[in-house]
DNA sequence: CTGAAAGCGCTTACAG
DNA sequence: CTGAAAGCGCTTACAG
């Protein structure tokens, strides 16, 4: 492979030159610049860019840590960074961590060890987590309250509370809740925002109500089986996401009832498939591409020494009915 | 940041000794190893990877070049790919190219420029398609028949040939398809194999029981309205993947008929979702995670410079027969 | 087992 | 506008 001394010797000018010809051609005469331009031609010289990139110390390239990639809400938010990371000249690496946190820990160490500038976060912060770090940049991406690092998210318990005051304005009197899996942040936020919900309405909050699952399709299938099996049996389900809804929806059917008409159900991100699943599915659209491209603005903007404005920035949701929810007959 | 040169200091010991004590312990003496080891801890010293790629001319990362990655079977083959790639010590660089040949051409100059050491391509290949190319090692996965590169996929046109005779098996004689993009391999491909099994049945091809999608969701529902407006309607129709066919199955809902009694309905992928949506799909079964991890594992095996045993590894598919289908009343 | 030195392919302050 | 030279942080053949 040519090297820039190929050129150099090809074209008859300093290494220098035709360093400068290449990255700041305003600096070079014209001819100067033909006879570069025709050497690189002829040698078909590519820069080394991972030389570049060591001698300048920057490599242009930022890490995403995924929880789950098979999730869409996540492939979507990161359609978004990849988007904005094309637009400022950067590459995405994607890390693609299974909440295993030695595999996070591994993908941490890319900017620890400068193969990349910074970090975009799309696991909620835990009292474990690893992050933040100094001498990592890092943005939290669609997490939760209380993330000690800059975060771009919605106000889940907000978003959680309305629609189960949504729920229950139908007439719903006893609700029950798909969780994501205990520990995990967001599942916590969901919960209180449904405390929330109920205790400003004056009902009572039943722990037996609120089965766990992993926000996985199938998860939902077994947590309502379980809900269904219950004495009193819950009018509505509020589900911890969309694709535990979509799970829970199969089970109902299963069982021969209809929804909305025997139980209503609600889900939480607002995926694609979800107006295509039958009947479609209230939820809540998180804005999950201009969270991802929010995200990525941020990071580069702290990459570049700046500081933002604001150390969590807020993003809308919006309630999404469709037909999966009605009125209590 | 510390450097190696700050070790070096920092133990008394040369350069040389600490950056052999770091890569190859056994070449150092036990008491040599110690002192830099408590020099690396006192200082926090990181090795710079990327100084070090740039010596060893060697990245250890890979790009995965892929056309959507909101389309779940795509997510999914990149976590086989992913958990390969962490095996060996690889990172994966993510090119959502989302068909723009500029954005591919912008990954692909990642591994000419050296950021990356090869490149796998989930996008099937196409008489206009930048690969192959010589300096860059390139794997397709997910792909088509005649790639001029080494390729990892399954035999679609077999897929689709079988599967639409298990539709003739059932009685059904009209069948409608709802096909990807009319220039992309794989609508082409899962066509043929259509056709193939009307012939070898003596059923005739009637070109507009063929509706053109974009293989994703709303498109299967936008086909399938124009399906259902024909005089002599399909009683069956075979779907290019699961998302189209979660759409159309909306679309025939919508029109207030029933999916399989009414009409029959296939798809190509197995995604999660094809399980869960109502009714579950009849639909082919892509080994995506293992098609995954096989294109990983033949690309280290090129950058290392070993040829693999053949040019084309065909995984096997499954026919997955589901609810969505049923026989001819 | 250890160290001095060369060199990977670039960029850039300095001098002219 | 141009070139010689230093240096980014490592690794490794060579000599001892």
């Amino acid at each position: 492979m040519a090297t820039i001394r190929d050129v150099s010797r090809e074209s008859g000018l300093s290494i220098a030159t035709v360093s400068r010809a290449i990255s700041n051609p305003e600096m070079v005469s014209k001819q100067s610049l033909l006879r570069v331009n025709k050497a690189i031609e002829k040698l078909q010289y590519r820069p080394n860019l991972s030389a570049q990139k060591f001698r300048l110390q920057r490599t242009n390239t930022i890490v995403v840590l995924v929880p789950d990639i098979a999730n869409l809400f996540f492939a979507t938010l990161i359609s978004g960074v990849e988007d904005t990371a094309a637009k400022h000249g950067y590459n995405v690496l994607l890390g693609d961590t299974r909440d295993n946190m030695n595999r996070e820990e591994e993908f941490i160490r890319l900017v620890e060890t400068r193969q990349a500038d910074g970090l975009i976060q799309l696991t909620p912060h835990s009292k474990n987590a690893l992050l933040p770090m100094k001498d990592v940049k890092a943005i939290n991406a669609a997490g939760c309250e209380g993330t000690p690092y800059l975060s771009v998210r919605i106000d889940n318990i907000d978003a959680a509370q309305k629609m189960v005051q949504y729920l229950i304005n139908l007439g719903h009197k006893r609700i029950g809740v798909i969780s994501g899996l205990r520990d995990n942040a967001h599942s916590k936020e969901r919960l209180q925002g449904y405390r929330q919900a109920l205790e400003k309405a004056g009902l009572s909050y039943e722990e037996n109500l609120v089965v766990e699952g992993d926000f996985k399709y199938w998860s939902g299938l077994n947590a309502v089986r379980h809900i269904l099996k219950m004495e009193d049996r819950p009018t509505a389900i509020f589900c911890a996401n969309d694709q535990m809804a979509i799970g829970a929806m199969k089970g109902i059917k299963e069982q021969g009832l209809r929804i909305p008409e025997d139980i209503s159900i609600t889900g939480f991100d607002d995926l694609d498939v979800s107006s295509y699943c039958d009947p479609s599915l209230t939820t809540i659209r998180q804005p999950a591409v201009e969270m991802g491209e929010k995200a990525a603005e941020l990071l580069f903007r702290i990459i570049d020494g700046r500081q933002p404005s604001f150390s969590e920035y807020i993003l809308p949701y919006e309630i999404i009915i469709r037909d999966s929810t009605s009125a209590l007959k």
